[in-house]
DNA sequence: GGACGTTTCTATG
DNA sequence: CATAGAAACGTCC
């Protein structure tokens, strides 16, 4: 169907984001922001293991940009890509909402999880959802559990506010990157969590 | 099969 | 009311 052949383009650039919260790691394919990653360092003030890093990256998201592209044009995105990204992730640490975020690459994600992350970034700042409300939204109202996992799943935290969802109860439910961050992060936006 | 970033529904005191 | 199973869902190990 196609007459242009698509060369796929399994490249990815990884990005630094220094921040008052630490640095984290912003990856990009072809077709956007790909992945976040939380600062890899403890966060917190208590002692004991508080955050962890994300998801490890694949080897060749670890060369970083100068490894890259060959593709100009890629180049030429990213840059302005990783400039909104920048942008938009401080504005989030500081509670505030970002007027413009960078084309998510959201492919990586199953159809439940990418309808999943889709409705949380409908979710505005300072507002939260409950697990069950998001399964509703997403027209499977009985996949309650699927979308707590999907959550987990979120490659691009903080932009894609994972954080907004809690249980039914107001309680925080879970964080993959350790609730001192999701607590963190409501707590930026002025919502305050039951205990 | 088992374990999850849950929720509801059904018993029981 | 409080508490205790159990079932439902999708994905990963």
């Amino acid at each position: 169907v196609n007459e242009i052949v698509m060369k796929p383009n399994p490249t990815l650039v990884t990005l630094r984001i220094g921040t008052r919260d630490g640095v984290f790691v912003a990856t990009y394919s072809g077709k956007g922001l790909a992945s976040l990653e939380f600062p890899s360092e403890r966060v917190g003030t208590r002692r004991g293991r508080v955050g962890r890093a994300g998801t490890p990256l694949p080897a060749a998201a670890r060369r970083g940009l100068r490894a890259l592209p060959s593709n100009l044009k890629f180049g030429a995105s990213l840059r302005r890509w990783h400039a909104v990204t920048t942008k938009a992730l401080k504005a989030a640490l500081a509670g505030r909402v970002a007027k413009l975020l960078p084309p998510l690459d959201l492919s990586s994600g199953t159809a439940l999880q990418q309808g999943v992350w889709k409705a949380l970034l409908k979710i505005g700042a300072g507002k939260t959802r409950s697990y069950s409300e998001i399964a509703r939204l997403i027209g499977r109202p009985k996949a309650v559990r699927a979308v707590g996992g999907a959550c987990g799943a979120n490659p691009i935290p903080v932009l894609v506010p994972c954080h907004r969802v809690l249980t039914v109860n107001g309680g925080l439910g879970g964080f993959s990157a350790g609730l001192k961050w999701k607590r963190l992060l409501l707590a930026r936006e002025g919502v305050e969590v039951g205990g």
